[in-house]
DNA sequence: TATCCGTGTTGAACATTGTTCAAATAACCG
DNA sequence: CGGTTATTTGAACAATGTTCAACACGGATA
């Protein structure tokens, strides 16, 4: 049941999800979809909290051997699997409740979690500064991280090529990473001269 | 009618949108409100319209004295539409339409035409180099800057209070320029220490 | 004025889809 | 097997996007 919804919302996307070919595809009634998950809701947010742990394992299985190496390898985790599961990752980030009910809680604990993977290799590269202050350059860059990718593989806005995303991923790290004075500045060679 | 819809979907949401609703403000009938847009999709995505126009407006309207401080003031203008239009934004970037039809040409026009207005100050600050690869970097700093405001907006993912958005936006454009070396990199005072 | 014709408006009716709930079915127990 | 509880069912309901034949109005014409 919970593999069926999954598998449409990440074909077809959220949009085209219904109760009833759920409950088809599952060879069962309507009511059991509701004994189950509650509501339409209830069984979105199971598929969402599957996709935010398994983006959380992955995440977390980036070898955190080197600091640097380790927010590179969070980027590219993180493009890998937006990649990967592009529609179960919109859905996760953009599904909104029936009327006013509030999010749930623990989804906001995992994604939140996830997004707090880069202040441990930040906090190794910055040891004189406040954990807070890393807390919130963390969360920043991972959100920006997260916008690059997002808009990056919106195929309606020109997409990016997969390839060509990879790669402006890492200089931005880079980048970011020189300006906080971690790593040496290296300016591009400029073609044009 | 028009400015239902938009009233709409800025106060209670794009999902809170429905035709009947509009037809009631507006006063007249669900009909004349096909014959105006054509279908439900066409209502929002005449919102979604004048939606990137008036940001497009905003950004524009930065002043393009310094590049440096004009990338500040993209960056804060973006905010601050952001923060006083954030559902109206939300249904310009999460809106999908129906079965699978293809995106609408030109508001996909308007939206790069948006993003793409870092390239002139970015420009100005690494003449030397490559055009198109200075127009990948503005492309990809404007996506930046859009996921650390869409993400640090949403109220349901623990809102970053707007000042401290405002002051990490500014840091954040500030770091990314010394890593390109466009600014020398100013190390932040550890507290820690 | 009466008639006709093009244009824009209407809202009842329809199709889709989330939701409910009383009845049917199954499962368990003594 | 009777009784009791739990589970499943799917017809019916409600909300909502969509259609379209009927209607209303305005102007041209006789």
């Amino acid at each position: 049941m919970l593999e069926t919804t999954r598998w449409i919302i990440a074909a077809k996307g959220l949009r085209a999800l219904k109760v009833r070919d759920v409950a088809e595809a599952a060879d069962c009634s309507i009511g059991s979809v509701y004994n189950e998950f509650g509501d339409f809701d209830g069984l979105i947010l199971t598929v969402n909290r599957e996709t935010v742990q398994a983006l959380t394992e992955r995440l977390a299985a980036v070898s955190t051997d080197d600091p640097i190496r380790q927010l590179h390898g969070l980027a590219a985790a993180y493009l890998g699997f937006a990649t990967e599961h592009a529609n179960l990752l919109r859905s996760l980030f953009e599904h909104r409740m029936e009327d006013d009910r509030p999010f749930p809680e623990d989804i906001l604990r995992m994604v939140m979690q996830a997004f707090a993977l880069m202040h441990a290799p930040l906090l190794h590269l910055m040891p004189d500064h406040d954990e807070t202050e890393v807390a919130l350059l963390s969360r920043m860059l991972f959100s920006a991280v997260h916008g690059i990718i997002s808009l990056g593989l919106e195929e309606r806005m020109v997409a990016v090529p997969p390839d060509s995303l990879r790669q402006q991923l890492a200089q931005f790290v880079d980048t970011h990473l020189a300006g906080l004075g971690i790593i040496p500045v290296q300016r591009a060679v400029p073609r044009k001269a």
